[in-house]
DNA sequence: TTGCATTTGTGATAAAAGTCACCCAAATTT
DNA sequence: AAATTTGGGTGACTTTTATCACAAATGCAA
């Protein structure tokens, strides 16, 4: 089923895997590509998979009743999608956007196979439960950070994590990063020429480079 | 080692556990007992156990930088704490303050354990990975709700999550109320104030009904 | 080059929330 | 009963963030 990936790579990507796993998942996941831009996973989707990232980068943020959008993170190659696992079919207020942020592959195992996979591979277990502690953990921080800090703050907090996982100069544009933090274009700008005053970052149209 | 439960206790606490697992467990955990207002977990501990809640409740709540606190949830009997399990496994301290509400019984199952109940008793992977997903779900709401609501809003939902927990009739004072959303007295007495002259609620002197 | 859309800068104003000051009322202690 | 503590009400003010209006700069396209 699975066309274009070898046991081998799956289990490059996967390092934790057992070999009978990675020979399960080639031959029950389906592999599938997204386009930048494309969307992976959209609020009110009942979803039937567990994904796991292979190549690219996805990005996951929550929307608000209003169409409003809040950034929480990214998942990267070797990483899984702990929402999909979580595969919550209730049609919620608000849910969850997944969208490709570049060319991204992902194997997707149907929800059928997770009693398989739990009873008879222990390596699918503990990454299972490791997905959700780093997941948990993150989410953590981004609770402190909306629930106890300003706005300065979490823009700088913002940068840094963008700048962590996509390198020092970032193409973004204010109106995204505001997006991103559901605040509004003016105020992130006037707080990142504050930050340009004080040194943390330089400015071009488009770029802001993290000087740190 | 364990004192004060039996196996037939603790099946009937946690239902889905095995029997060989009940037994686990009773051999080898560690019952401990919590008044009223005693902290099991605090910012800055090295946490060693797994920790199963039998009896009582327990508040689990963020502390910011500057002595801040935000309310999480409430973990009830037959709930395990998600966070002693991620501290456990991780060796890193806590960030979070876990305080019991009443007198409180608790499970404590030391970190030597895990790899042998997660080999031996399919129900404990089960109940772990349950226990992360049902504290992830509600993290997700907590985030909804700081990201993208006002106070008025964030206190409705704040009451009704109360009353559901706790009952109807609250024993709460606005200064507690304030301390669990991050804000300050006067802005809930105000907004309290609306809420009663809508209907929502009715007040007493350290009381609010929930009228819902 | 000119024209146009996009991005950024900035002042004025408004709304939400936090802070300060001080009050009164209810409960508790002495 | 008087004094003290605790909980709650409220006006005035400040801070933070959002919104509105508009201008300037940049880059792309005709």
């Amino acid at each position: 089923m699975m066309t274009s990936l070898s046991v081998s790579e799956i289990m490059q990507r996967f390092p934790l895997f057992e070999e009978s796993l990675a020979n399960f998942i080639h031959d029950n996941g389906e592999c599938k590509n997204f386009a930048l831009g494309d969307v992976l996973m959209k609020p009110g989707q009942f979803f039937k998979y567990a994904m796991l990232i292979v190549n690219g980068r996805v990005k996951l943020f929550r929307e608000g009743d209003e169409g409003e959008e809040f950034f929480m993170y990214y998942l990267d190659p070797g990483n899984a999608c702990a929402l999909s696992m979580l595969c919550m079919a209730r049609n919620q207020s608000s849910t969850i956007m997944a969208m490709a942020l570049e060319e991204t592959t992902v194997i997707m195992i149907p929800i059928q196979f997770m009693d398989t996979l739990m009873k008879n591979h222990p390596s699918w277990y503990h990454f299972v439960i490791e997905t959700y502690r780093s997941r948990f953990e993150e989410l953590l921080n981004v609770v402190d950070q909306i629930a106890f800090k300003n706005m300065d703050e979490r823009l700088a907090w913002y940068l840094k994590r963008q700048a962590a996982a996509l390198g020092k100069n970032l193409q973004l544009t204010h109106q995204q990063i505001a997006q991103d933090l559901n605040s509004s274009r003016e105020v992130i700008s006037r707080l990142l020429k504050k930050m340009e005053k004080t040194g943390f970052i330089s400015m071009e149209r488009n770029i802001i480079h993290w000087l740190k």
